[in-house]
DNA sequence: TGGCAAAGTAAGTGAATACTTACTTGGCGG
DNA sequence: CCGCCAAGTAAGTATTCACTTACTTTGCCA
């Protein structure tokens, strides 16, 4: 009654609750979901819901992998990968991320809560799309590195370095609501994150004779530090 | 008669449930924790929680009240900063940051989902507990660049980019599940990533990496710690 | 044009939810 | 040793939860 009963074939049906479920997990997580709320918001009762989907577990799961195909994004850091030449990779790659989730925090979001909530069907959303990133990225800088084009540390953490940089500017600005109080612009944000993140892995020093207060930065660092800091460690390639 | 009924104090009772709820409440955000589950954990009937709580969103105000007051993060970085000299504030504070919370996960989780959550109480113990950390570290940034140690850019985002190498390790190591798959040593990640950062923002390095356009904001731009970062440059940035 | 399956719904189900009321227990001061 | 009040509880309440059952409507095509 309330319902003004349009009929629509089952396949459209399907995605529409399927989209208005992702942006209601994505904004309340799946515990803060009601499925009477999904119902609501798509105007359809809510059997129907459980005619397209078992459960509301199911329904999550299928929110979560629909977002996994249409994100897809070790395909996509390859292809920036492969179009970019060498180091112009990172600022492009920033800049996607950054650009992408100032327009929809939709994914971010799934992919916090879904860690937290710890689904297990999250380990694998999780593994995917994170996992999968920065191993395609630290490839790729294990490379510039026996190129001699960055100086030589474990890949995987200079690949989390860099993605950290950028990935938690994302999630104050989009979802904890850091814009309101400050926007940065994309474009500089990604020119001035790569630009750090390259500088410190520049290669440098070991080449050319080092500018007066390298070493100093360097001595620093490395040398003189108590107890558990100092210790040496020789990074070769990581697991790849 | 299935507790055992133990008498105690009301306010040891009640900084008991406090507890419990705040170790359920990072477990399972807002939304996913129930007050039964409260009361069975901490043995106590149900009712006696709001003897002590008028509703369980007051508890959970209480949850994160608490935590704000004992993590006091702003002081520990002052302090960080006034008891090492220079640049080994970084390493330190790295240190600090991933040590407390490769010990004790609890307060980045409840400040994760109160984020998420979108409780609005949530905003000011993020205001306390984000804002105020990073505006204290990009002080002494900006202390730096103005001493001609560190290159000048935003400093305010230069405390993120340095901050978020470093929560953001953190939050995949521990909140995700990273050390499942690989464990860093601390102290190790600590230090190449205060390396990392600190090269990337050492004064007067030539770069040879970046493409072609880094920027040199050689001019001192004294004192000026807002406004828009930098001119609007416009840069080959990949819009894909 | 009729029949029938697909699309949709009303009205539940028991269990769980946050929270209340009215009662019982027990330790402590006098 | 007793009376009293704080500490604690049993057993609710109304509501909401995920999910079901039994029914109605509609488009399509033989």
């Amino acid at each position: 009654m309330a319902t003004s009963l349009v009929r629509i074939s089952a396949p459209d049906r399907k995605r529409q609750i399927l989209a208005i479920a992702t942006s209601l997990f994505a904004r309340q997580g799946f515990a803060g979901t009601t499925t009477r709320q999904i119902a609501n918001q798509a105007d359809v009762n809510e059997a129907l819901i459980f005619r397209h989907f078992p459960s509301k577990e199911d329904l999550y799961w299928a929110v979560l992998e629909a977002k996994i195909q249409e994100a897809a994004p070790a395909k996509r850091i390859q292809e920036a990968v492969a179009s970019a030449d060498g180091l112009e990779v990172f600022e492009k790659v920033a800049f996607e991320i950054l650009e992408r989730r100032a327009k929809d925090d939709t994914l971010s979001r799934l992919l916090l809560f879904s860690g937290l909530e710890n689904h297990k069907l999250a380990e694998r959303f999780f593994a995917i799309h994170v996992a999968d990133y920065y191993d395609r990225l630290a490839e790729h800088i294990a490379h510039l590195m026996s190129a001699g084009t960055l100086r030589k540390t474990d890949p995987l953490l200079a690949a989390r370095a860099f993605l950290g940089m950028v990935i938690y500017h994302s999630w104050i600005q989009e979802v904890f609501g850091g814009k309101k109080y400050r926007d940065y612009p994309v474009a500089e944000v990604s020119r001035i994150l790569a630009e750090i993140w390259l500088r410190g892995m520049n290669a440098e020093e070991s080449v050319a004779s080092p500018p007066a207060e390298s070493p100093k930065v360097k001595g620093f660092i490395r040398g003189k530090k108590n107890g558990s800091i100092g210790k040496k460690r020789n990074h070769a390639a990581a697991r790849s």
